[in-house]
DNA sequence: AGACTCCGTTCGAACGTTCGTTCGGGGTGA
DNA sequence: TCACCCCGAACGAACGTTCGAACGGAGTCT
């Protein structure tokens, strides 16, 4: 149905044999446009954001940006893809040897929160987009997202199998209420500014594992 | 510059003198176009919205639709006014008479989730479409909320202050967590599915309160 | 009572603009 | 010569908004 692959993503210039320097400047090129595209995207949106400013940001034509996106669709679903594949790939990287569930989720939570800092305008469009994209595109990068929905799912299980806390926990609300406190971060953390991403990280942590309020302070039905 | 003003979006017919039947019929029909607008702007975002679409959902024509607004900006100003007034005063009642920090913090949670549940495309656009809004507009909305997030700080000082946690907690950070666990439930809650607003408002509480993890299990650093 | 005028309401049709996308051709290095 | 790269110009569609006319009930005058 839809020719848009995910093995499509990463792939090599047009038809096949990627000369070593085309290879290059194809693939850097197109690059740079996604990087334009990311930019204009997260200053007006993916509705508003016109092919034509995104050309004039990547500093082309209108006609040229055509020859390495077939549609405004694949600019945001590439995009999507690789940053959800690369904050993934990420993450499992960075837990490996660490096996104290609290260290998981501190690890978790700081790897987010880094790539976060470094890459703002990606990770603020992958949050405020997902509904952009649809039908096949919009599954892919749906999968992704599940796995790294799931992984940090597994680490809160744990973590509340061994300390349980004084009420019941329903999972899938407390996994998504600390995806929901990350992905608002874009909203209004700047990490130029005065709290640095190391602070809100352990912050943010921290209330996540022990709350605001002393010990054994649950708040009854 | 903007002849945009808070005090007209509650106001009376076009020019002055409403007779008591045009005033009831016009005001109902600009709620009828408010609410269809919203369910709109929930479905496919602000800016894909048309008015066209607008209009057929509130069953009438494009130009009979400019009658009651000038533009289509208005629509979702009017409407995020509405929402983010009748949130806040809400709010305030709800809390009258209610004098312990942490009731203070259930209450407010309880009262957010509430609304939620029935309102759930309004709330959906005002979390969504928090820039859509431009200049003056922007402004006004952005005061209530201030308002909002204001009250809500307050509480959340309170509670730190009588009872600190292990771990330093930066108000700004904290308040900022639990809003945005509340402004992504609409993403992924459906008020109507396995888990009833007084189990998720509840949960985000003690959550937010003591933490998923047994006590005294800060991460340090 | 009847004719006339007003005014709030409604709408079909169109305005000008901008959108995503395509076409055809010119330039360039191998 | 042959791919690949690039672009000016244009396409048709959809957008937000406006225009002018028609409808209908309430008030006014004769």
């Amino acid at each position: 149905m839809d020719s848009q692959r995910a093995d499509q993503v990463f792939d090599s210039p047009p038809p096949e044999a990627p000369t070593d320097a085309s290879a290059d400047t194809y693939e850097a090129r197109r690059d740079h446009i996604l990087r334009s595209a990311t930019l204009v995207f997260a200053q007006h949106g993916y509705e508003k954001a016109s092919m034509r400013a995104i050309a004039r940001a990547a500093d082309m034509s209108l006609a040229g940006l055509y020859h390495y996106f077939d549609r405004k669709e694949q600019l945001l679903f590439v995009m999507q893809f690789r940053v959800f594949s690369s904050l993934l790939s990420n993450l499992r990287e960075r837990l490996v040897g660490v096996d104290e569930p609290r260290d998981r989720l501190c690890t978790m939570v700081r790897a987010h929160i880094t790539y976060f800092a470094e890459h703002m305008a990606e990770l603020k469009v992958c949050s405020h987009e997902l509904d952009s994209l649809e039908g096949e595109t919009y599954e892919q990068a749906r999968e992704i997202r599940l796995a790294y929905y799931t992984l940090t799912r597994e680490i809160i299980a744990k973590i509340v199998k061994e300390s349980p806390p004084e009420y019941p926990v329903d999972l899938h609300v407390a996994t998504m209420s600390l995806f929901g406190t990350l992905n608002w971060l874009y909203r209004w953390w700047n990490p130029a500014g005065p709290t640095s991403p190391k602070a809100v990280a352990t912050q943010i942590t921290n209330q996540f594992l022990a709350g605001v309020s002393t010990p054994a302070a649950t708040h009854a039905q």
